[in-house]
DNA sequence: TATTGTTATACTCTATAACTATA
DNA sequence: TATAGTTATAGAGTATAACAATA
């Protein structure tokens, strides 16, 4: 798998930076961190998403479209790549015979609890950056952001 | 140009959310408002990074693939695909015949313009869920955080 | 010879549309 | 008929390796 993506980051921060720019920068700082352990391991972010998923879940190709939100044509190369590598498994199910369930093999399992904490490490190592109380009001500045927003999204439907 | 990935999110925080989970759906969160946005006008996100850095500059391929993090020959298709679609031109260099500059186009140029401040907007609106004090507090981490990695990686070099 | 850029090739990831099999 | 999933097809995006042109 050669061509999987290298490891890439994102224009330093220079000068006077707005709060967006900010946000906008510390996004591709967090999503290239996790990218490029990935590569270490020959996985792309979706398919890291993928083996998180899975790790407590044996859903469908229906489901796991939805909780990926890709299409369940691209769910179905998806797991045709995964499988291929080993990590995965299609079950048919036995209540309804056009149902595929997916599910960790071990190897997968196994993957990803290797990669998993190193993704947490190497975040948690950029939060180190700061000391512990700006650390701390950061964090808890993310989760009001994210609890607001989640809020948002249910308020929409 | 129907192939362009639709807009994509991530699963909402429910219950505890540990720091490091929190830092990275909060770049799932952003990513995906500027993927979402980006692909209103059948953008991906690489091509809007391509839009900001030639809005201030006409760099060389080399250089192009370096601001960018990408292999020189992902640079040519990148560009090869842009300029089809009129956003970017090349220009021969006249001081060296080997070097090939880029730059925007008018209508790039306008397409960027009109971009802009609409992801702006997106980003900003997600900051604006907080109240004032927490969010200056937020972006203020947010800085801090930026500059501390910005040294570390200078320093490691 | 070294550097700049393109091309050939291969693979992942994604979507739409058409299809098969089961309910 | 409706639903679950796959397949055919197309295109973006990426990399490595080989190449051509220029310095």
């Amino acid at each position: 798998m050669a061509s999987r993506s290298s490891p890439r980051s994102v224009p330093s921060p220079q000068g006077e930076l707005s709060p967006v720019d900010g946000l906008v920068q510390l996004s591709f700082l967090i999503q290239n961190a996790l990218a490029r352990r990935a590569a270490e391991h020959d996985l792309s972010l979706i398919q890291i998403r993928l083996l998180g998923v899975l790790r407590d879940r044996e859903p469908n190709m229906n489901e796991l479209a939805k909780l990926l939100e890709l299409d369940k044509s691209s769910v179905s190369g998806l797991i045709d790549r995964a499988e291929r590598r080993g990590l995965v498994g299609r079950v048919p199910s036995r209540a309804d015979g056009r149902v595929v369930l997916v599910r960790l093999t071990d190897e997968g399992r196994a993957l990803a609890s290797k990669v998993a904490p190193r993704l947490e490490a190497d975040v948690a190592k950029i939060l180190g950056l700061l000391p512990a109380t700006a650390s701390e009001a950061l964090t808890s500045g993310i989760s009001r952001l994210l609890i607001a927003h989640a809020g948002e999204q249910r308020a929409s439907l």
